[in-house]
DNA sequence: TCTGAACGTCAGTAATACTGACGATCAGAG
DNA sequence: CTCTGATCGTCAGTATTACTGACGTTCAGA
């Protein structure tokens, strides 16, 4: 079984491989789209998180995204070297930052909320808006458990 | 619409993280239920390549797993000091490769096939097997463009 | 007031994959 | 047959990403 030449046995069917050529291809699409706005598609889902939503300290904005701590650290570090967020302290508890988009914050994020559907819709484009729906659906139901 | 705060701007619902995360957790899952084997997730999709289809040299074996052929180096000096692999000159292209399973090489991908499906289902639990079919179908015909 | 925990930060580290270069080898032009 | 450009495997160097462990500051509860 496992030594037959059969077609389920090619590379390019494991499960594996698909999710992870696939992100690629999102990721170096949504790059290339949002590369005009100064941020790329680690920072736009930062930005996705403070552009709704209440205000929210950083370890919050790192939880909603399940990227470490530390992680977040650089990010917004790059983010407000560019004046898109801003940290400012939590004044009911002085360990957290609060961090907020700026005007500029918005105004990119507007624009890259637009780019980023361009980037995804080319790399949906090959699929029914049906099947691209329930890609997603199937996606989040892996993950909820 | 961008300042709006529906559902549809929480970041988990954003294909980029979705996909990541999936595939993070199907890696970490792959990754454990391979451990004893002394292999990891991406030593498996070389080794499937390798268990099934002609000898191919190294550059054939990176160009099916889509990886750069420098990095497929260091994938098979790992897999060739445990024993798994063996690389010998092809004889009608001296620059070439042929990189082969040996017998303890096929052994170890049988138990690594059973393996791995046992992580794959365990990721595609919550879901249907018609939605998993479903999912796989759908993100092939992404990446064939 | 003390103690343990949370938060942001930073240094160090590990994994991954890339670029650019090199020698050896091949194939085709002449 | 020779020369030239390309291919293949290799390696050094680099960039990215994300982690661990530690630290100081601050908080909450005993």
């Amino acid at each position: 079984m496992s030594t037959d030449n059969s077609a389920a046995a090619d590379p390019r069917d494991l499960l594996g491989y698909l999710l992870k050529h696939a992100h690629l291809r999102l990721t170096a699409l949504t790059d290339a789209a949002l590369e005009h706005l100064g941020i790329d598609s680690k920072d736009f889902g930062t930005l996705r998180v403070l552009a709704h939503g209440e205000p929210a300290s950083q370890l919050q904005v790192a939880q909603k995204l399940s990227v470490d701590r530390t992680t977040m650290v650089a990010v917004l570090d790059d983010l407000e070297r560019k004046g898109i967020v801003v940290r400012r302290p939590d004044p009911t508890d002085r360990r957290r930052n609060i961090v907020e988009l700026t005007d500029q914050g918005r105004r990119t994020f507007d624009a890259a909320e637009a780019a980023y559907q361009d980037a995804e819709n080319a790399l949906l484009a090959p699929v029914s808006p049906g099947a691209a729906d329930q890609l997603r659906r199937t996606l989040r139901d892996l993950l909820e458990h």
